[in-house]
DNA sequence: CAACATACCTCGCCTGTCAAGGTATATTTT
DNA sequence: AAAATATACCTTGACAGGCGAGGTATGTTG
């Protein structure tokens, strides 16, 4: 990982939500997609993840749900609620606005 | 303010030396200056600009002096060195780094 | 003379991150 | 068959940065 958590840190709510998005997921698949995306660059830390889901549930911005697997391990699904489509709408709003101040002082 | 501080959070630093690197600079200032330049879209509270000085100055990023205003209240002064030179170009770059992940990662 | 502006600073709470630990099942290697 | 690895879940407690609230001192303005 070459990114410190600290930069990161704020994004992870709206990163887990956008993933969410694509598709209904799992906490070992997403850890594991996100270091697949960022091509290693970046690693959503299994104990951030949780406590993430945690908090996105309980405002109501995603539900979960347990898969069917006959095999292997249990799963637990998470889905975007509609109440989450309109956080992470806000949360990308929040970060071009972001984006705009940093680039500004960072000259 | 519009912008939350979680998502500001880390570039603290590089936000002040960016702007050391046009001219020292106080405190009080630093504050002000930091507001005009973002149109009041951010604040630079005092806290956390004090406690990154210290952090900064520890680090050996920055040296300060003390003004000789003859009138007015005393001003201390920060000056970046040329390691703290160093640390903004490398703090630019984790920036840039950072916002090509996260971009990549809110689709 | 009260209020506000300039200028400095500290304390202690809050919150998100994550190292370290734990559980259980399935597959692969030795 | 035992050991190791992978898949999958989760919690606890420490740590660090942000900042509300508070404090001090001087100068200016109504």
């Amino acid at each position: 990982m070459s990114i410190t958590s600290d930069i990161l840190r704020g994004h992870t709510e709206a990163i887990i939500l956008s993933h969410l998005l694509e598709q209904d997921s799992y906490g070992y698949q997403i850890n594991k997609d996100i270091m697949k995306k960022t091509e290693n660059r970046y690693e959503l830390k299994e104990a951030t993840l949780y406590s993430a889901f945690k908090r996105l549930e309980q405002a109501g911005y995603i539900r979960t749900y347990w898969g069917d697997e006959t095999v292997g391990a249990r799963r637990r699904y998470y889905a975007v609620t509609e109440n989450g489509r309109k956080a992470y709408q806000s949360y990308k709003r929040e970060w071009e606005e972001a984006k705009t101040i940093i680039d500004q002082l960072l000259k």
